[in-house]
DNA sequence: TTAGTGCCCGTACCACGGTACGGGGTCAAG
DNA sequence: CTTGACCCCGTACCGTGGTACGGGCACTAA
């Protein structure tokens, strides 16, 4: 069980010989010790289990950097650290994993809807497809810091939007304004984003035509 | 709705101006129209749409490359791409999707079997989450090349295990072994994955000594 | 001792999806 | 006509997890 160099390693964990040089740089492991300078590693079972437990974490979805403070935290054992600060990272990578199934699960339900709707044959320009995908994006995500003078994103929360045709209807309306220059609806969040320039409509005026066409709406702050 | 220079545009499909222009060079949009050598900018409805499409075709789990490809389908539309192309490729995306959700679960299964058996206090020499990690890998995922002569990589489909207390006896028996360099035991996968130095013992020997253990072994063929 | 692997090291490179920087040109309001 | 915001371009860089290359030692069996 000893004088195992890198090759053998490499090759009892199931990993490339540079992988585990590139884990020696990124101190997950040290350097074994060799029998001269330049000489050959040769790897203790301990360094081999470690790789072991580096490959088991990896699947678990832990990345090289969290995998690091988890050896880290046995390196520095003994002091403070318990099991309970591990068990709180492999918790809160839990929840990150169900975050990610969620987020993989509504992308799903997308991409069913989607096909769902496509006629499955005919020229493109029956694809429903790239209409539904042409549709504003849905403002539900990041916001932009806008602090322009004749210009600006206002955001308006939309009330009686149901459908993607209701999206339509409302961006329309929208894009008929005055000294509106583009916009983004979208009836999942019931809000809606504009580019507009100030000097040509206020917000209120704004809202005002979305009420015209049947919805109810109001202003949201945009220094949200 | 005209007018809009890339700032605008960044702002009301909720991107960043320079990822705009990186979309450009990416070939996923063309430059827009300039008044001159070197002017802004300006673009049109129809690239607005198109970034949006973007936007909401990488929600969906699409990487740029496929959009791109989805994009040129429809640039070069009308010849003979149709509507089932595009569903044939949402329906692959979906795949994918469902296949990474299974994937995730899985982690998420072996997350919280771990959780469940950490005590959640106490020395991190108690905290079981190490321990099951440093166990082998399983020998489940890639198969190395090993064609080495006095050392080589022999594997065992063994049967009987049912749990890691198991694997450990297993990797224990294997370890005594005379010539056995190291070995990675999964109870999940039956297989026993052995470094061994074939001129100091034979497969066989290894796969008798596992049965002395109380399991059945049989020898993998390397060159699998 | 010599051939044949295997390992050494440093450095560069891959995909992915952007982000940052810096020196300059453009544009519109005041 | 100046000022300030915005945009131009090219190029370099980020994090993530490795992979590839090439010239030169280390080791071992014959």
């Amino acid at each position: 069980m000893t004088d195992m160099t890198i090759g053998k390693v490499a090759d009892v964990v199931g990993v490339g010989v540079e992988t585990i040089r590139f884990y020696e740089r990124r101190k997950l492991i040290e350097q074994p010790p060799r029998p001269r300078e330049g000489g050959y590693r040769i790897y203790s079972d301990a360094t081999v289990r470690r790789l072991h437990f580096i490959r088991r974490a990896q699947e678990l979805g832990f990345s090289l950097r969290e995998i690091a403070e988890l050896l880290g935290l046995r390196d520095a054992d003994s002091n403070q650290a318990d099991a309970s600060d591990v068990r709180q990272r492999a918790l809160a990578k839990l929840n990150d994993v169900d975050q990610k199934i969620d987020q993989l699960r509504q992308i799903r339900q997308g991409l069913a809807a989607l096909v769902d709707r496509c006629p499955g044959q005919g020229p493109l320009q029956c694809c429903s497809i790239f209409d539904a995908l042409e549709q504003s994006s849905g403002p539900d995500s990041r916001l932009t810091i806008s602090e322009e003078i004749d210009m600006q994103t206002i955001r308006l929360s939309i009330g009686g939007m149901h459908c993607n045709g209701c999206e339509e209807i409302v961006r329309h309306v929208l894009e008929q304004q005055t000294g509106v220059k583009g916009c983004s609806v979208s009836h999942k969040s019931g809000e809606a984003r504009v580019a507009v320039d100030e000097s040509m409509i206020s917000d209120e005026q704004l809202a005002e035509a979305v009420r015209g066409a049947g919805y109810s709406a109001n202003i949201m702050k945009t220094t949200e």
